[in-house]
DNA sequence: AGGTTCTCTTAAACCGGTTCAGGTGAGCGT
DNA sequence: ACGCTCACCTGAACCGGTTTAAGAGAACCT
């Protein structure tokens, strides 16, 4: 009595035709006639055929669904606006072409390769989303064994066919910097994320240059792993030395509220006594006090392209690498001159 | 010349049986001589077979997924800490299963309906997770329609056979009120979420009700949709009042550090002149001056009995609403007695 | 008229599992 | 020695698509 969902087979008795012909007219074959092939399309509609993305999977060896595994603390990503705005981005690729998103969450880089396997032996994936791109990643070995399509997001430093998806993030620091010499600072500090990690390292190298290219020192750079405690840590040891900086460019933008935190709490008023700067533009930035002054990514972009480069690269289409539009710095309030 | 996975086929030529036989061996189904069984599993792992996914779905018609739609403007979702630790959780249930999660993160309600329904269709996942209740909830029906098996967040407002998996707001809630009375507090204000949502109207309620049972009154709560920019506008009003509030009680954490920033634009000091409490215990909070006290939900816990429940159900067994821990506060700085 | 070519169409195999009706043979009772 | 039961096993159908080899006609050529 449930009402079954009708099969090719279905459309192909009520048109007077074959499974094959019925298949052929369904995906724009050539070798129907144009009769043919308009009575299939209406029979087909009348019955409200929806191909079996089950049985298709099976015949054509696809899946449909592409895949993102991020391996980072909960506590991390948490406090991270980068990754909601990536997937509404790469959903709206995806949506229209009929495609989803398997996400995987895991805690640490171990789970992370079991991850993969597993996407890609069970074959729920047909390419994957790289992020959080590491030096010489291991990854790369990886998607070659078992045999994945790949996008990465930002260019990776070693050798490989995968392409990628940059968003210039060098320029947003060297944006910061300026701004922050042309108040007059002159003891600027960096609070980048983990080495390990090549967008990190990338910022962290940018801030040297920028630095470099007004014949300032580099000497203020503290590595952290990215979460707000250890933004804070950071601060702290900044904040402690004799010839304490005067202004802190932050790698994302949790570590520079705590950051914020950890200056007010010493008495220190924000940016008076210390300008800051964050990176990534959360919403709740803007409404602290003072408001941060940050450098903007449009994640929801990248992720959409992303998204789109990688089933280009499954449907074996040319692709080039991308880059988009660089980060920029939104002025709010919490950079000011230094104190005489 | 690619080494091919082994099937099925392969394993019952291998082991002189037949395919069905092969298949009762490695489903554990009786009817399969202790002989052959062994022989059987011997061949399978010599071979290295794995069942594949797409044949097991095409024909036992499931999808062996899950999925979950979340239908928040990514602004929002960026800023609370819930979906992340959420779906960590999931992940934690689904792994060991081997089985999945397909996210679908759309902008608003329209869009949402759309994206269960091509879930379901295209038979992508067995049953889906569904957070955010609403009130009188089309989602039910829509479920129903699909045939969608589905477990809630919270117990929905209307009458369902679909079982709820529930964290006690409610107390969390009281204990945060209750700490604000003990203070010397006597004007508290709400900042509450969308009255649409079950959990907001929840929140809400149980502000009302732990006001009430102090003898005083609830003529405080603002209703907001969420995000930080309306969590400051809700402070604004707040604290325009002539009668203002000495405390204020947030539904969410970001709309907390918002308040709290626009409390120390007007020259109020936090908390002295104003205290403040936040929901869903962000790492942020914990780092911003003064600490933020905020309600915790274990978000990772919620996620993975979620996911297990939602198994449970799809496996037809028989399973019971479940209540989890209640969420606590959690004491940091942020509140203080009222200022004489 | 016969052969070639071309377009349209069909039937059947295939993807890799699950399931079910029926067959085989050993063991049992009498 | 005969029938019965039962455990074990096979062969084939099935899930719903895609793909390919081969066939049927029509058209075109000489």
């Amino acid at each position: 009595m449930t009402k079954q969902r009708p099969t090719i087979a279905d459309v192909a008795r009520e048109a007077g035709v074959s499974k094959g012909l019925v298949s052929f007219a369904l995906n724009d074959r050539p070798g129907v006639s144009a009769a043919s092939r308009a009575r299939i399309l209406k029979v087909a509609s009348e019955l409200g055929w929806r191909p079996s993305l089950r049985a298709r999977s099976l015949s054509t060896d696809r899946a449909f669904a592409l895949g993102l595994v991020i391996a980072r603390d909960p506590e991390i990503i948490s406090a991270d606006p980068f990754f909601p705005a990536f997937i509404a981005g790469i959903e709206k690729a995806l949506a229209p072409a009929g495609q989803v998103l398997v996400l995987s969450m895991v805690p640490d880089e171990a789970a992370e390769a079991a991850s993969y396997r597993q996407l890609a032996e069970s074959g729920r994936v047909d390419g994957v989303i790289i992020t959080d791109l590491r030096r010489e990643d291991e990854r790369f070995a990886l998607i070659a064994e078992l045999g994945l399509a790949a996008v990465t997001l930002g260019r990776p430093d070693i050798d490989t066919l995968v392409p990628s998806i940059s968003l210039d993030d060098a320029s947003g620091i060297h944006a910061a910097v300026n701004h922050l010499v042309e108040l007059g600072h002159r003891r600027i500090a960096h609070v980048a994320g983990p080495y390990r990690m090549l967008h990190a390292r990338r910022r962290s190298a940018s801030f040297s240059d920028a630095l470099a290219h007004h014949g300032l020192p580099d000497d203020l750079v503290v590595e952290t792993d990215f979460t707000a405690s250890d933004g804070a840590r950071a601060t702290r040891e900044l904040l402690g030395l004799s010839d304490r900086p005067t202004a802190i460019v932050y790698a994302n933008d949790p570590m520079a509220i705590a950051g914020m935190g950890v200056a007010q709490r010493r008495g220190l008023t924000v940016p008076r006594d210390l300008s800051i700067t964050g990176f990534d533009g959360s919403e709740v930035g803007a409404f602290i006090h003072p408001a941060l002054t940050t450098v903007t990514t449009n994640a929801g972009e990248w992720g959409q392209r992303a998204a789109e480069l990688l089933l280009r690269v499954i449907a074996r289409e040319d692709v080039a690498d991308i880059d988009l539009a660089p980060a920029s710095l939104l002025l709010r309030e919490s950079t000011a001159p230094p104190q005489a």
